[in-house]
DNA sequence: GTGATTGTTGCAAAAATTGGCAATAAGAGG
DNA sequence: CCTCTTATTGCCAATTTTTGCAACAATCAC
């Protein structure tokens, strides 16, 4: 509950949802785990410290989060589903479709797309955290 | 099996996979559904024409197409997942985040970023489905 | 603080997705 | 056409995710 970069209980009362133990913790646990979050590794961790929370509350937590924006998710393609506490400034991941290694990236890198999509269609796009696919510079070349 | 605009049947043979009836049967129904279609829908069609295929190979023969590039999903928001044939010319969606409505776009308006991404990270970006949030123009004007 | 209101939780059941496995059948070779 | 190899299927069970609902508790008004 220090760590927090932004108001989370004052949005989620602002927009009607209630401060909540298990949201907090929930909220805890993604802001000590830092990076790409799996609800299995949340769920784990909230064992620990209250084994009463059920699992059914997390993934309700996490889809809200996600919905108000306090949280992003993302989706390797491993299967598995990734949450991350979203930053003020949003970011995103390259993801290579040899070697499946993950880089980020500044949201800046988009920037230019946007602006171009909203000259051609009027569409104001304002994404959140995008996982792009592709081949990383190390897969591209041929090691010699 | 008229309508394909690739050679599926070489595709799966060529990458040691083989033709079965089902898996013609699940493309024939993306095929003439021609645009986004879950899982569900493919499903509920194929039992019509033959009722003892299961569920798990409709699963299985997705999650197939998508990694050899036949088809490609998408994931809306809204918890269900979609699945299209992959065109040769890739497309990509717009989704906005207020009324809920898709645009496609055509996989030109991505490439500025994808160069630019390129120059910076030296990634090759190289994405097939891409579905961007944001504001569409109708929602971003007030309605006077 | 007390009480009323109503969003939230834990639980259990339902539904969706995945995985193991023996029977089947596609594809290759003769 | 027949045989062999082995990828694939349907079936079933395991696992994951969603949903309905009564008990609970956060919030607000007093
Ligand atoms: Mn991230
Ligand atoms: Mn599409
Ligand atoms: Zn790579
Ligand atoms: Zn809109």
């Amino acid at each position: 509950m220090s760590h927090y970069t932004r108001d989370f209980e004052g949005i989620l009362r602002a927009a009607g949802y209630r401060v909540t133990p298990q949201r907090i913790q929930i909220l805890d646990a993604l802001c000590d785990e830092g990076g790409h979050t799996s609800l299995a590794a949340i769920y784990l961790r909230l064992q620990r410290i209250d084994p009463t929370i059920d699992k059914s509350t997390v993934y309700r937590a996490l889809k809200l989060f996600v919905t108000l924006g306090l949280v992003v998710s993302a989706d390797n393609g491993d299967g598995e589903v990734y949450y991350e506490i979203a930053r003020v400034q949003p970011h995103h991941h390259l993801v290579c479709r040899q070697c499946g290694q993950q880089q980020e990236i500044d949201h800046d890198a988009i920037q230019l797309m946007a602006e171009a999509i909203y000259q051609q269609y009027g569409f104001q796009v304002n994404t959140d955290h995008l996982m792009l696919n592709g081949i990383c510079a190390g897969c591209r070349l041929p090691h010699q």
